[in-house]
DNA sequence: GTACAACACTAAGCATGGTGAGCAATCGGC
DNA sequence: GCCGATTGCTCACCATGCTTAGTGTTGTAC
């Protein structure tokens, strides 16, 4: 595909990821994970979590984290158990085989890299540009679910990685 | 969702992309459009195209564009007639319906222009912005259908916009 | 003129996103 | 203790990507 210019920035932003997804999932499908599991797996590393912590975390719908997770626990990469204080919840944790998945990605060359290799190499200023997607992201949250989504936000970002 | 520092660059741009996405979705319906609809649209404001040439145009699987023309045309957005000297094509037309479409979303104020002021008013740099991801998808593009999916892809380029 | 390759599109099925509806467990007011 | 609201999750279904495997049409080599 040699167009895009004409494109709205809004569908660039699509193309972009889809075609990254792609990148990474060649990447992430010899280790047995997918894009979006490896999200989980890295909210899951800093301990067990429920479905509805997991699923705001990542900014996804509660349907959508409860039917990846069911895949996941197929696949052995998580365990979900009924939480006996309070049996609405599951209780979310990775085991040793998904924990494996994540270190053995982490340590590889991913995608990520990939991508900083392309626009460094270009030019391009791939710190502002991760800077200007999480201001994408934090802002149209925002939008999107006001006041972080009816939980508590307040004490709840992670450590700037 | 106050997360993102700590992920992958590659999925902060798939969640901007669906955030983003949902914001243009508020704008479309209302014109009885889709994100991914609309592109099709601009394609043929400049005049009638085989499903081949919007698919390659666009990105997309040819499949793909097929079932969202399908969807287009029961919506009397799209034409699609089988081209009578080569019976294997079916040339695609916009409708006067899909013309007026395109030109409300056009007209109107669009999730783009939302975007641009996000990025504008807080110091991050919109035609930057734009400039990398168009970068990166024609990087990545390439990488996945190398020299232009095989079809003639000199002079392709539209002007840019 | 007939077989074979290439082309344009369709069909079916998977993945990951969304939505609305609904169920069981829990909590709170009385 | 009981009833209604809330919570946490599941089910069912839609949209848009993908892939693999067709179908029918055209072009070409012999």
């Amino acid at each position: 595909m040699s167009e895009g210019d004409e494109w709205p920035t809004g569908r660039l932003l699509s193309t972009a990821a889809r075609l990254v997804e792609h990148a990474w999932d060649d990447v992430l499908t010899g280790y047995g994970l997918t894009h979006s599991r490896l999200v989980i797996l890295h909210l899951l590393a800093a301990g067990p979590a429920t479905q509805r912590e997991l699923a705001r975390r990542s900014g996804l719908e509660e349907q959508t984290m409860g039917r990846m997770l069911r895949g996941m626990e197929e696949h052995g990469q998580v365990l979900r158990e009924r939480d006996p204080a309070d049996r609405r919840r599951s209780v979310v944790t990775a085991t040793d085989e998904g924990r494996r998945a994540l270190a053995a990605v982490v340590g590889s060359t991913s995608a990520d890299d990939l991508l900083a290799d392309v626009l460094g190499g270009s030019g391009h200023d791939a710190e502002e540009f991760r800077a200007t997607l999480l201001h994408v992201v934090r802002h149209f949250s925002e939008r999107r679910w006001p006041q972080g989504r009816g939980a508590g936000a307040a004490g709840d970002d992670p450590p700037a990685g």
